[in-house]
DNA sequence: TTGTACGCGTTATCAA
DNA sequence: TTGATAACGCGTACAA
């Protein structure tokens, strides 16, 4: 068994709380006679001592511990939020905790749970639930908790893209390289993200396909045999609202002979090679990242200072068939800008 | 703050042994009366009670975590893997902590000694120290310790793609296709799985050019800047020890006339759309993840029943590129077999 | 400057 | 079937 205090102690004629105050006690250390500190000291290092952080969480109700609940870390946007939050975090001196709700209800419910239980500090979360109530009858009130990507009505500590701009942009992309009617492929609309681009998008085109289902790359083939096939002469582009179905589409694309453009949301990985004009709107995910390290490392140090929601502006990025397409079509009608 | 069990006892005129019977003991509480136990378990319901997970672990020295450390979980071959692993860990009630160590061994040393003092019950690790001795020094001998993907010497419980096979059914693949000449670009040397599959590519073809960097994007860049150009006329093909580095080179090579075939350990995502021709030898990555899992969960219920390394086979994929490539060539040449 | 004693919330031992 | 009571290892008032 590793040594505890009381070993230490023993060893060095003094009694336990001596022990606690040098080796842990920041302040408290100095209060010490530097010849007593040494030998405590030196024992811990000669016994190889490593404090039990468990019993050490168990009397500060501090665990160091922040949980990131996600709907799955496979996907590439929030593998790369969680890089980077657990980076933010280890320089923080807080660890973290794991969490794949698989966009289950239950599951994240009974996670919220768990991580109340366990102690954890605070909270940063990809929310299924929609209502701030649904989620503090899982968590305590006063968990420190920020709430990543999908803002929730009442809490105010939240860190998100704003999906009007982001959708605007994209729309004004697609505007400027002539697109009037559309099919939209379209994530959950239960879930806020995929809704309101859903709902920007038809609000500026005409919708003449639209199709839904799970933000998955199948879904994607789905909605080519069942409704797309059909108006692909028709419609000037493809949206998508994320970047998996977007990839689905992409596939079934690459056969046809004048493919339309594809709008889409997030990251496409080397869409650059493709042939198929892509635009996409992108968040900024190192942004993404630091805001809500930094809201929760607010909310943790407890200085009550007020925190305020941060909204994130996306970027249009597009690909190099995108760009010839664009600049092929300005020289045939007009000059270019 | 959330009752306890001293909370429970006084509500239910019982002692808080009673209540703790009740609530946690499994087979202990069926040696309670009916009647305590109902009321004592109305009560729980009544006040909301959430035991205390902190304060079991304490006494029982079991936390039901698992720390997985991998070098960086934004690349998506761990990102995969984690999803996994943390999916099938949650089935049996662990939760999981993940670390990234960025391929640095001071950090790996410092989160082996926090999952440590943390009383975490098990580590899967992606190790970057290559003895057992190396890691033995920061984790206790005892603790369930799981290598994934770069086996060390002398350590049973680990998972990993068998490198020769993996190695040469890539080289299979490649010679089929007429390949004698190749550019070798290498990840670190230091890591086992890098150097492994080098040496195989060295043993089979003849090396042109040969760059070594970090397993990123840049370095692909690099190498073509420094020393792949002049020889890509030579070469029937540019060999990657892994995926980013095969994405930077694939991006510098869409540019070229008459593309060499590139080969690459792991997925490249939506490589078939490209018309570069592209061999992948894949790691079955829903296999790596039980396998460790299975692993890590027999060494946690400690039923000393010998544990086996497991060595996974890999199996070769192309995109239609490659494909279209091997037909031609079939072709002119004589009878397709 | 140092030591004593208690509490954190739970489980486990030993009597009753 | 139950209840005191002692751990688990640590931090911290309070006292000396």
């Amino acid at each position: 068994m590793s040594p505890t205090l009381v070993d230490i102690a023993r060893e060095t004629h003094t009694s336990v709380s001596t022990v606690s105050r040098v080796l842990s006690g920041g302040a408290m250390a100095n209060r010490i006679s530097k010849e007593t500190r040494q030998r405590v000291q030196e024992a811990a290092q000669r016994l190889g001592y490593r404090p039990n952080l468990l019993a050490r969480s168990l009397r500060t109700r501090r665990t160091y511990t922040v949980a990131l609940l996600v709907s799955d870390i496979a996907n590439p946007f929030f593998a790369q939020l969680g890089s980077l939050i657990e980076r933010a975090l280890a320089r923080h001196g807080y660890s973290l905790m794991l969490c794949n709700s698989a966009e289950d209800v239950e599951k994240e419910a009974d996670y919220l749970r768990l991580v109340a239980a366990k102690g954890i500090d605070g909270l940063i979360v990809v929310p299924l639930a929609r209502t701030r109530k649904q989620i503090l009858q899982a968590v305590p009130e006063k968990m420190p908790l920020v709430i990543l990507d999908r803002p929730i009505e009442g809490i105010a500590s939240s860190v998100a893209s704003d999906q009007d701009q982001m959708s605007n942009i994209l729309c004004d992309a697609l505007d400027q390289a002539g697109v009037k009617k559309i099919a939209l492929l379209c994530g959950p609309q239960h879930i806020v993200t995929h809704r309101r681009r859903c709902e920007v998008l038809a609000s500026r085109f005409d919708v003449l396909a639209r199709h839904e289902g799970p933000a998955q790359k199948a879904t994607g083939r789905e909605a080519f045999e069942q409704k797309f096939a059909s108006v692909m002469d028709k419609v000037q582009a493809v949206v998508c609202t994320n970047n998996f179905l977007a990839q689905g589409v992409v596939d079934l694309m690459s056969d046809i002979e004048n493919p339309p453009i594809v709008g889409v949301f997030d990251e496409i990985t080397m869409f650059d090679l493709l042939r198929i004009p892509i635009v996409c709107s992108m968040q900024d995910i190192p942004a993404l990242a630091e805001g809500c390290v930094t809201q929760i490392l607010k909310l943790l140090e407890r200085t009550s200072e007020p925190v305020q929601p941060i909204l994130l502006e996306a970027r249009v990025v597009t690909n190099r068939a995108f760009q010839r397409m664009l600049a092929k079509s300005n020289n045939g009608a007009s000059v270019a800008k």
